[in-house]
DNA sequence: TATAACATGTAACTAGTTACATGATTGG
DNA sequence: CCAATCATGTAACTAGTTACATGTTATA
């Protein structure tokens, strides 16, 4: 899936893995995060299946540039993995709900402590998220020309802003509808 | 994290590979799942680690159980992570929004055709998993005792629950919104 | 007669994380 | 003077997926 987003990415302009990493951290991060380790390995990984190429643009007083360029038989996986439907359901991966499951070996206190906690941190991380998208979508009004695929583009952009803007909101009632519930009916209690 | 949810399932009592696999998708499944595959291969290497022993329960007409029972450093090693708070915020990993995201070069109906699929595919496994996780319930409320530990699990359980129905209807809303939106404003036009 | 449920596992591959490693420039 | 930004990469480890492999019994 990197992959995808990486040719993505590329499919618009040449870039360097640095700057991929700048891209993904500010607009699909939240959907599907990369560290930087990965990015660099599957571009390498990419431009050895004939994917990408790369050249190397030397500067004079920061490191030389690795800059990928997407090729015709990168362009074709990309769209052929655009054309393919997804035909299985999306599954969730979140620890927290992991914890809150198997809490009932834990007091009271401790449990309500991490709601608390993750009610915070959900709220910073959707106002970073919510500005570097914005930052994210006008830095890159500015790289792509005005066209019918510029006008689509934004508009799917913002609809994929809206999910994230409905997730957090609907993670945070939850938080707080649980805070409320274990508040109200955990049974306080030494069990071992 | 895989480990913590088998150490979990454990805790309760002693259970097979495949009890655990049928408990994951009974239960967990929807924010945490795992292949059978996975499952056989971490129970191998946590017994390894001495967190579980494992006995074989000779069958006659059946092939015969392993049956894998947590030790104490087992349990220790599952309340240690239970205290231990969650410090960072929970991402997405969804390929459905990527493909949202880099949808321009696909066609109008395509993208449509793709977005109504998973409003059905979503409706279907919500209705499953529902019905799977109400089983799952009644299931492990004849295999624990009544106390307050087993009322705090219910409790638990039940909240984890509605995260998965609030999840399931935001999806839902998010992709009727976004199908109209695109519908209404999508620029229908060959790009290459 | 076919398939679902019971039951266990391996092999090969793909993906992701953590930690290490280097080094210049700019701004506070 | 310290932290941030620019810029690239490797090594070791951990986790997850796909496919292969075997075999019985009950039920529809």
């Amino acid at each position: 899936m990197l992959k995808i987003v990486i040719l993505g990415f590329l499919s618009y302009r040449p870039q360097t893995g640095y700057e991929l990493k700048q891209n993904i951290d500010h607009s699909t991060k939240y959907f599907w995060s990369a560290k930087q380790s990965q990015i660099y390995r599957t571009l390498k990984q990419l431009e050895k299946n004939g994917l990408l190429v790369s050249t190397i643009e030397p500067q004079e007083d920061r490191p030389d540039r690795r800059v990928y360029t997407i090729t015709e038989a990168g362009m074709k996986e990309f769209t052929e993995w655009l054309e393919k439907p997804i035909m299985d359901a999306q599954y969730l991966r979140d620890s927290l709900l992991v914890k809150v499951f198997f809490s009932a070996y834990s007091e009271k206190e401790d449990i309500l402590t991490q709601l608390r906690l993750q009610h915070s941190l959900a709220h910073t991380e959707y106002i970073r998220l919510s500005e570097e998208l914005k930052q994210g979508l006008t830095e890159n009004q500015a790289n792509l020309p005005d066209s019918p695929l510029f006008n689509n583009t934004f508009l799917l952009w913002e609809n994929v802003r809206q999910f994230g803007e409905m997730y957090y909101e609907m993670v945070q009632k939850w938080l707080e509808q649980t805070i409320q519930s274990i508040e109200e009916n955990y049974i306080e209690e030494k069990m071992e």
